[in-house]
DNA sequence: AATATCTTGCAGTCG
DNA sequence: GCAAGATATT
């Protein structure tokens, strides 16, 4: 058999990795150095040289594109198709696991997964019913709680509450909310992962039969498993089967959602006879860019210790921009790509790197106003708009009518006479009887509807039921068309004449094509094969889709520094380089915290092949408000040679500004007084009070009052005839 | 009960 | 600057 295809594009480490014996391996691989050939021939390698069944292989990713692209390159380089092989993330694996074995592990046949708007939604409502206070019980916290506590494996039994009255209140909250998901049928995300791993511990014969089907573990982005999926990976592995891993600690950037970078160390712990295998000839970047890497996450003292090299050449200096504020950043950006462009490169060669994802919106202006096509990775995806999650939710209901977060969202949209009161009279029987709400709503809350309300609350069943009925015998996009079709929402969303009404009406047009292209899983695995609605509804919500479509189209591609992770672009821009937003301010409150987002830099600059620019805004709008930022401490750590500074241009129309770092007055029309937070004035009408806040300048600007007798409120300066007091 | 308008909080990153 | 939720209006 001609093995070169499989270690001839290979340097000396990498074929050390790919052409080790069935023994446990860590590759630490550096940006660039080669990791996911590293693995696609490592499989390549098992099954033609090692004679090792792809039955018998499984590949874990974190993210959805990284197992799509391991797919692509192991059938390219083995041409044969994978469908034998388990590719997937983590979620994707725990989830087609738990539904093979829904019973053992404790779900219901048609659960559906909760995402994690879905989830805080669920949250929401469970404080507002325990009569909590949802300033000190904010659902984002316990959402975070909650989440963080399964993502170290541990159930409300686990946790120690002693002393700590917050903690144990906390624990109150996940355990209904816990019961809630159950009597639903409803998996978070964590959820997905914990159960599978307690699919492993309750269940010894199923482990077993998938233990030795196993024998080969092979992980991607190692670095980046939380302690649920270790323990899964761990107990998979037992005895016999031989765990390929691959990770650079230099990139982990997830610990904020359980990863954890120790991971790595304990493997050479727990396997003694470990391989160790170091990946540091980088084939991306210029020596500039990996001199500037290497540099930046020097200043990190927790590593395991590597550096990237190149024998390619220096290449350009990294240049930085210092900007006004960031619409100048914008047009900065958008100039160099307009260049770029003109040299006869392609947009879809350029990114632009954030921290948040609120940063792109000025990019994606600046953009549009030059007619430059761009596509936004990560922020709202497609399956979580508003409307489709509405269709999605008459579908779900079809799947699993206990599904309570569906029934409220569907059960009166479109408006049919089921209003809140109603609603909660359903609701109420319905927790005082341990029912779902659709079981309460059969009953008529135990006829404790109004005559009215009972007939439109049976209306609705009967839909539903006909919907089921009448979808029976249909393909998915047939069953999805008829759905929206005949639920009323598409016609609920044609007669709304708002300016967003057209999209909502494509995108649930939209919604039938994706149904209709939907393949049931690439893995059409052997056995057991899932309804193609539940596998499509689960696919809506492991994938969530893209932001647009038009993947095609030579554009310009915009994300934050997270989703750029294992991407890589000749030219490059990070914007936003300020100290409060990148390292951003909420990291530093914790240990690690700023070497996280020292490490997040160096994924950033590590995915520019050619060119690289920085920029940071003076001045920037945050929440509607101006800010005044530092220039991070990252580019300072850059070294100086590297970096060309760009000086803006005077022709620049310097933004009028008032001088004031920390601006806190504005100007009275024509009064020569000004206006300070906490000054006292008087109003014509309602008396005397004391400033509060204010927002923008001249004839729009308005102040916030806090009148002694008449409360607050948002005058506008110009017409208030404010006295000044 | 449905719709229009105002207020509030937000934005840290993913599956 | 925007979206969701609260409040006001019909």
């Amino acid at each position: 058999m001609d093995v070169t295809p499989i270690i001839d594009p290979l340097n000396d480490a990498q074929r050390e990795a790919v052409t080790a014996p069935q023994e446990p391996v860590l590759v630490v691989a550096g940006a660039g150095s080669g990791k996911t050939r590293v693995l696609v021939h490592r499989m390549a390698w098992l099954v033609e040289v090692e004679g090792v069944s792809p039955h018998g292989i499984l590949a874990v990713t974190f993210t959805n594109k990284a197992a799509a692209e391991m797919r692509g390159r192991v059938e390219e380089l083995l041409k044969m198709p994978v469908s034998n092989f388990w590719v997937g993330t983590f979620h994707g694996l725990a989830h087609r696991l738990l539904r093979r074995h829904a019973e053992a592990a404790g779900l219901p046949p048609g659960f559906q997964i909760l995402d994690s708007q879905d989830q805080l939604r669920l949250i929401k409502r469970i404080v507002r019913d325990m009569e909590l206070d949802d300033s000190t019980w904010s659902p984002k916290e316990v959402q975070w709680f909650i989440n963080g506590e399964k993502d170290e494996g541990r159930r409300p039994d686990h946790i120690d509450t002693r002393n700590d009255q917050t903690r144990a209140m906390m624990v109150r909250i996940y355990r209904v909310y816990q019961d809630m998901c159950d009597q639903n049928g409803l998996v978070d995300f964590a959820e997905l992962l914990l159960r599978a791993h307690e699919l492993w511990l309750n269940n010894p014969d199923i482990l077993d039969q998938y233990r030795r089907r196993f024998r080969h573990l092979l992980v991607d982005e190692f670095q980046d498993t939380n302690s649920v999926q270790y323990a899964w990976l761990r107990v998979l592995a037992g005895q016999t089967g031989t765990l390929f891993a691959v990770g650079d600690d230099d990139q982990s950037i997830y610990r904020w959602r359980g990863a954890r970078v120790e991971n790595m160390f304990a493997l050479k712990k727990e396997f003694p006879n470990m391989r160790e295998i170091k990946l540091e000839q980088n084939y991306r970047s210029t020596s500039t860019i990996l001199n500037a890497a290497n540099s930046i996450i020097a200043h990190n003292s927790e590593r395991l210790g590597k550096n990237l090299w190149t024998d390619g050449h220096d290449g350009d200096s990294i240049r930085l921009y210092s900007a006004y504020n960031e619409r100048d950043e914008a047009e900065f950006v958008v100039a160099r790509i307009e260049e770029w462009v003109n040299d006869g490169n392609l947009r879809a060669e350029s990114a632009v790197l954030y921290r948040s994802n609120a940063q792109s919106r000025v990019f994606e202006e600046m953009l549009l106003a030059k007619q430059i096509p761009y596509r936004v990775y990560g922020g709202l995806r497609f399956f979580e708009r508003a409307e489709i999650k509405d269709a999605l939710a008459y579908l779900r209901l079809l799947e699993n009518r206990a599904d309570d977060a569906s029934f409220e969202r569907v059960v009166n949209l479109p408006t049919r006479g089921i209003g809140a009161k109603t609603v909660s009279v359903i609701r109420e029987y319905a927790s005082a009887n341990a029912m779902s709400l659709w079981q309460s709503a059969t009953t008529a809350a135990g006829g404790q509807l109004s005559a009215r309300a009972a007939g439109a609350v049976q209306r609705f069943l009967a839909l539903i039921e006909q919907l089921d009925q009448d979808t029976a015998e249909l393909d998915l996009g047939e069953v999805v068309d008829h759905v929206i079709a005949h639920s009323g929402l598409l016609e609920h969303f044609r007669k709304d004449r708002g300016e967003q009404a057209e999209t909502r009406v494509e995108n649930l047009e939209e919604l039938v094509n994706a149904a209709q292209s939907f393949d049931p899983d690439t893995a059409a695995d052997d056995e057991d094969e899932m309804p193609p609605l539940a596998s499509f509804l689960a696919h809506a919500a492991l994938e969530a889709g893209e932001g647009q479509a038009d993947k095609w189209e030579d554009c310009v591609q915009l994300m934050t520094l997270h989703s750029a992770k294992g991407l890589e672009f000749p030219l490059v821009f990070i914007g936003g380089m300020e100290e409060g937003l990148f390292p951003h301010k909420r990291s530093l409150n914790d240990p690690g915290g700023l070497e996280e987002e020292r490490r997040l830099c160096y994924v950033g600059i590590t995915r520019a092949m050619r060119k690289l620019y920085l920029s940071h805004a003076e001045q920037r709008r945050m929440h509607g408000v101006d800010n005044y930022a530092q220039v991070s401490r990252f580019v300072s750590e850059l070294p100086a040679e590297c970096i060309e500074e760009i000086r803006p241009n005077i022709r620049v129309s310097r933004p009028a500004f008032d001088g004031g770092r920390a601006r806190n007055s504005i100007r009275v029309k024509d009064s020569g007084g000004d206006v300070r937070l906490g000054q006292r004035v008087r109003h014509g009408k309602f008396g005397e009070g004391v400033v509060l806040n204010y927002e923008g300048s001249g004839a729009h600007a308005r102040v916030q009052v806090n009148f002694e007798s008449a409360g607050t409120k948002w005058l506008v300066m110009s017409y208030a005839n404010l006295e000044l007091m």
